[in-house]
DNA sequence: TACAATTAAGACCAATTCGGTCCTATTTGT
DNA sequence: ACAAATAGGACCGAATTGGTCTTAATTGTA
């Protein structure tokens, strides 16, 4: 269903949650403020440690902070490192695996496809997410929106 | 890794196939014409019926064909036949069915980012994706990509 | 110095999902 | 009648995912 995984959405409520203070909080601490269960939030903040987004502070008293000011992380890194990259088809992300390769008309297309999401993805920063109701997200959303000439199809919203 | 799975893209390349010629082809002559097995090719083609988006005829010399002009398919309505609907978190198709619920304040925001990203796939046409390399898709990337000020992050491509 | 708090790393398992195959109707042209 | 097709499932094995656990390393504090 063009789904992220539970890890990743766990991953950016966590980071919005560190987004709202600064200061360094341990994984239970995390835990509990957002109702999720210890191994999961400590697992969640080892991927986003590793990927460089939170900063990590072994020992007592230690814990995690972000790495850099919300505002200068954006949702396709958090979502990349829990998830991967953000490659919708096989082919965008290796080539040479897919069996219809050869007789593919789409494949330019979908590499197309994948840029345009990943660029929209590049342009909401955690600043974005954890303010409540962005309206810079919505400006995207209005931005992407057809231009002039509106599309032939209805658009229909379904969530 | 945000994928599409292998059915769904498997059915962009049929659609692709069948918007390029408009006679009507069997499951059979398309699996031969993709280098895709029989029954992969039955099930998607099943499934792109059922959702209305290709016409089926039963019986000797039946085969399938696009219910619309390509120009009037969208590859929303290809992902979500095949994939069920774009929903990237679960919060965005169901309520109260996230343990998280509660504490988070991403919620909103998600369902922007479902829209925006539902939007852009909703101006991709079936008929752009089987133009090879098509100029509209490119647009709309363009149209994505940051205004006048730049992101404060170096964008990286890395398909 | 010992201890407790805390992250790091990875093994492990159960559950779900996904891809692929097969079987049995049903429809329709020849 | 028969052959060519689609319709609609059931089914299984593999891969992925979510969740749990165990052990090691690090660091502040008594």
């Amino acid at each position: 269903m063009l789904r992220i995984g539970k890890l990743t959405d766990y991953g950016t409520v966590v980071m919005t949650a560190l987004a709202r203070d600064d200061r360094r909080v341990s994984a239970s601490e995390v835990a509990t403020d957002l109702k999720l269960s210890l191994e999961a939030a400590r697992k969640v903040l080892k991927l986003l440690s590793k990927a460089e987004l939170v900063e990590a502070t072994r020992g007592a008293q230690g814990g995690y902070q972000l790495a850099r000011p919300a505002a200068d992380i954006s949702m396709a890194e958090i979502i990349e490192a829990l998830e991967g990259p953000i490659a919708l088809t096989e082919c965008s992300i290796h080539d040479h695996r897919c069996s219809v390769e050869q007789s593919c008309h789409a494949r330019g297309n979908w590499h197309l496809i994948n840029r345009a999401i990943r660029l929209a993805l590049d342009q909401v920063s955690l600043a974005d997410m954890a303010a409540p109701g962005s309206g810079r997200i919505a400006a995207l959303a209005r931005r992407i929106a057809p231009p002039q000439a509106p599309h032939p199809q209805p658009i229909q919203f379904q969530d």
